[in-house]
RNA sequence: GCGCGAUUAGCUCAGUGGUAGAGCACAUCGUUCACACCGAUGGGGUCGCUGGUUCGAACCCAGCAUCGCGCACCA
């Protein structure tokens, strides 16, 4: 610590740490070594990404996860890597085409496009890698991957071709998800319903046998009826019960549909008649199957109308086809009511745009291992922090769909399928394939294509991004069909630090791949993170523009700022607030321990080497002895909130330890022993008592901090030239160890206590400021004369004088102290009447606490039910306060 | 509709049966002092509401309210 800035500038100092990190391989994993495994795969951020408050809060958990467990002596992995991101990825580079040289995908071709997002990802792919470095985050780089690197394709291939051939993975025509921005088919995951203000119309359909009778209908949804094949009635509903089997008139284009019978109507909402739709409602789907109705798709992919007989609407956006179907219903006169309503309407999580229902080819999967995954939970194989999780993970299980896993996408793993193109051109499409073709050989499904490969065309489509996400904590260790020392040494993991919101999409997908294809569990627990939300509860989220960068948070608070500020308003289980006020909390954090190390530095000049060894007992004083046990407490304690995952609480502890017990406390009562005349075997017993307190101390923040306790550790000489704080395991013996601390750590409280009244006394008489201001103690234990100094140092007295047989002037401030009465005579300044209301206050507040306390004791059921242990704390509370309350009344009476 | 959380000082949060806490913010005072990214002192809470259990409830139970989340859904 050579020159010394009056502040910690945290920017320099941190670049140059992660840098040594690097070049000292301190985040390298080695599968040989004999240390047991602590395993960690990071969540893969989008590749294009960049980092937001979500990611540091994860990856903050993740590295002092990370960090602690090489402290425990554990042989660490944290693996980092990249998701490919499918649809977001391809989204952002067909918008950056369509704004630069305004041309669609389809323009330039798929192998055109790919390249361009190739292209795309060389260049952005790198920064929220660069972002989570400059974090800290303790990654091994060297065994980085992406979702789309070659061994794992392979995998996403293998892994698609082996559930094939299970039976799991089906191609069929099914009624899915479709976005229609990205043009593609979602998994019911990716689709959030969203409370929506509508119109409900109601509309009447004639009855073709009865002209002029009418039966009503409503729906959110007129510009579908064109594709309206019947209408449906529930076959218990006596107003409908004479309709059934007879025909009404569909307005346009023109037709007479049956009127059917099904239970699935609900006979209380609107008119108790719905019209049936296949093409465009899951129910209305498979109340036509029922009813072996015909389907007729009026939308193109786009959400635009598909209706060549109604030439108005042909063509037309859905929303304004909805007006304008609502306008000719009006016209024709069979529009009979439009009400406002309030329902949900199912949105694409990416494109924020309503999904339509929409009847296509694609493959799905039945999940494996759902058994398994199910009770590796519910069995605690597999641990959810908070707990609560586990009841959503199971109850999603219970219920779970086969997961459409085909995209109609480019960028992604294009699905290993192959269609023979002789059958391909005979059925004019894919469209028309279907499992039975497997079975006769058209198909082929291989990690490979097929030998006579021009023979053949590829399935176009590529899979859910999900779909590789799955298998992360094990394809990013090894190559399929491989058994590298990482997967041996590594898998499965330890700890899993995610969000909840994709607990279906990655947590439970993973569970089950992990027992599908490692036939073991992926990973020992999961910890999920707090979701971030602004000051207003909001959740973060661009549009908004509420979430701060993480960025600038570091270029103003330095990385280890953020990161403690962060973890200390972190609770688990429930949602952050975020507030930028913590987040310069922690970065005055990180400068009062640099202050704390700076002043130590100019008050002995030398620099103390790691050698630094705990004094003989009988050197000590109480300061000392006090401060080491807690630190050796704090280091216990922190063991027990580490295991339980208690993130904030562990930041408190560091932070209070440092502030209140380290700075406020100890340094300023040894302070003395640092001045130009103090002794010099004073001097050096406090330097070393200071050393050994604080390298520890460094050690146990690291995690937190790494970057502050790497730098303050190297110039306070506590690690020597080379070494790395973060390299160093945590010492199993305590700084105390066979010294029985609890005496001097009375004194010390006491003392500490004392001060703090005596500070009190001289604010209440506007003295605080004095400094040569002279207490007498009446009634001081004996071991008071070797601490008087001290105390008067932190009481900011001239001095402290023991006098038992004082008579104190009448009306002379004094104060009941846990080292006895202290009288503070200050001529000129006594206060007769003040003195006695303040004491007189104090005395109400004591009365008031024994009068509870009778009450108390004085109730038989208490002293007969309560514990014995609580009845006895509670008369010594009681004889406590009696006790005092007599000194006070005697300085009353002393007051005269 | 079903389920899950949350509700404690102005703010962010601790506190799971035995005297209501911390940090910030606020007020007053203070820089020859390691740190004003600081120090000292102080004010501030019927622990969302109503019942119940208990000698004793912020804490356990029931109901309600408000906010948030998840699942399902009626067009």
């Amino acid at each position: 610590m050579s020159e010394l800035a009056k502040a910690y500038e945290p920017q320099e100092v941190e670049a140059h740490w992660y840098a040594a990190w690097l070049e000292g391989k301190c985040f390298e994993a080695d599968p040989s070594s004999d240390k047991p495994a602590y395993s960690i795969v990071i969540p893969p951020p989008n590749v294009t990404g960049i980092l937001h408050l979500g990611h540091v809060l994860n990856n903050t958990l993740q590295d002092i996860l990370a960090r602690r467990a090489r402290q425990e002596g554990k042989e660490v992995l944290w693996l980092p890597g990249t998701d490919h991101a499918g649809i977001a990825t391809q989204t952002k580079v067909e918008r950056k085409l369509r704004d630069e040289e305004g041309k669609g995908r389809r323009d330039l071709g798929r192998e055109a496009f790919l390249e361009k997002v190739w292209d795309f990802k060389e260049h952005h792919g790198g920064i929220i890698i660069k972002q989570l470095k400059r974090l800290g985050c303790s990654c091994d780089w060297s065994r980085e991957r992406f979702t789309m690197d070659e061994g794992y394709t392979e995998w996403v291939s293998h892994v698609f071709v082996e559930l094939f051939k299970e039976g799991l993975i089906y191609r069929g025509k099914r009624m899915v998800n479709w976005c229609p921005v990205s043009l593609t088919a979602l998994s019911d995951e990716e689709v959030i319903m969203k409370p929506q203000r509508s119109k409900l119309y109601t509309m009447r359909y004639e009855l073709v046998d009865a002209p002029g009778e009418y039966v009503h209908i409503s729906t959110t949804r007129p510009e579908t009826l064109m594709g309206d094949v019947a209408v449906a009635v529930n076959p218990k509903d006596p107003r409908y019960a004479k309709h059934i089997g007879r025909k009404v008139r569909r307005p346009f284009p023109a037709a007479e549909i049956p009127i059917v019978a099904d239970e699935h109507v609900d006979i209380e909402f609107g008119t108790g008649a719905l019209k049936i739709t296949p093409a465009h409602d899951k129910a209305d789907f498979e109340i036509g199957m029922k009813n072996d109705l015909e389907i007729i798709d009026v939308l193109h992919p786009d959400g635009t109308i598909h209706c060549p007989d109604c030439p108005d609407l042909d063509g037309l956006d859905r929303f304004h086809a909805r007006k304008l179907a609502a306008k000719k219903l009006e016209e024709m006169g069979l529009l009979v009511e439009v009400e406002e309503y309030e329902n949900n309407v199912g949105f694409s999580e990416r494109a924020d745009v309503p999904v339509e229902p929409r009847i296509s080819m694609q493959w799905f999967l039945k999940y494996p291992c759902v058994d398994e995954a199910a009770k590796a939970v519910a069995d605690g194989d597999i641990t959810f922090r908070p707990a609560r999780w586990a009841k959503t993970y199971a109850h999603w299980l219970e219920n779970i769909q086969d997961w459409c896993i085909s995209r109609q996408l480019w960028w992604g793993h294009q699905i290993p399928v192959w269609y023979r193109k002789d059958k391909l051109e005979a059925l004019k499409g894919a469209e028309s394939l279907d499992m039975s073709d497997f079975e006769k050989g058209d198909i082929h499904v291989g990690v490979e294509p097929p030998a006579d490969e021009d023979a053949w065309v590829r399935d176009e489509d590529v899979m859910d991004t999900w779909f590789s996400s799955w298998l992360w904590p094990f394809a990013t260790m090894a190559d399929v069909g491989e058994r590298t020392d990482a997967l041996e040494k590594f898998y499965p993991t330890t700890d899993l630090v995610t969000g909840p919101d994709i607990l279906f999409f990655w947590v439970a997908r993973m569970i089950m791949a992990g027992f599908r294809f490692e036939e073991k569990r992926p990973f020992e627990n999961v910890y999920f993170t707090a979701l971030i939300r602004d000051m207003k509860g909001r959740k973060m989220s661009k549009s908004l523009g509420n979430s701060p960068d993480p960025i600038d948070l570091m270029d103003k608070y330095g990385a280890d700022g953020l990161r403690f500020g962060l973890m200390r308003i972190a609770p688990v289980g429930t949602d952050i607030r975020f507030d930028e006020a913590q987040i310069e909390e922690g970065r005055n954090f990180a400068n009062k321990l640099y202050n704390a190390c700076r002043f130590r530095q100019m008050a002995s000049g030398d620099v103390p080497g790691e050698k630094a060894q705990v004094p003989k007992e009988e050197a000590l004083r109480p300061y000392h002895v006090d401060i080491m046990a807690k630190l050796d407490r704090l280091a216990a304690d922190l063991q027990g909130l580490y295991a339980d995952y208690r993130f904030g609480e562990i930041s408190q502890r560091l932070y209070e330890f440092l502030w209140s017990e380290f700075c406020d406390k100890f340094l300023e009562a040894v302070k003395g022993d640092l001045r130009d005349d103090a002794s010099a075997e004073a001097r050096e017993v406090t330097l070393a008592v200071f050393d050994a307190t604080m390298s520890r101390f460094l050690l146990l923040l690291h995690p937190y901090m790494p970057h502050v306790t790497e730098e303050l550790s190297a110039r306070m000489g506590f690690v020597g030239k080379g070494e790395f704080v973060m390299a160093r395991e945590l010492p199993e013996a305590g700084l105390l160890d066979g010294v029985d601390a609890g005496a001097a750590s009375t004194q010390a409280a006491a003392i500490y206590a004392s001060a703090g009244k005596l500070r009190n006394l001289k604010a209440e008489y506007n003295v605080a400021n004095r400094r040569d201001v002279r207490f007498v103690v009446k009634g001081a234990p004996d071991w008071l004369a070797d601490e008087k100094g001290v105390l008067a140092l932190l009481a900011g007295a001239g001095e402290i004088e023991i006098d038992p047989a004082y008579e104190a002037p009448k009306g002379t401030p004094a104060a009941l102290t846990d080292v006895g009465e202290v009288a503070m005579p200050l001529e000129g300044l006594i206060d007769v009447e003040a003195e006695r209301q303040r004491l007189g206050k104090e005395i109400e507040k004591i009365r008031g606490e024994v009068k509870k306390s009778e009450g108390k004791l004085g109730n038989a059921s208490f002293v007969e039910r309560a514990p014995a242990a609580v009845v006895d704390q509670e008369k010594q509370r009681l004889e406590e306060w009696r006790e005092k309350l007599g000194q006070l009344e005697e300085m009353v009476d002393a007051l005269g």
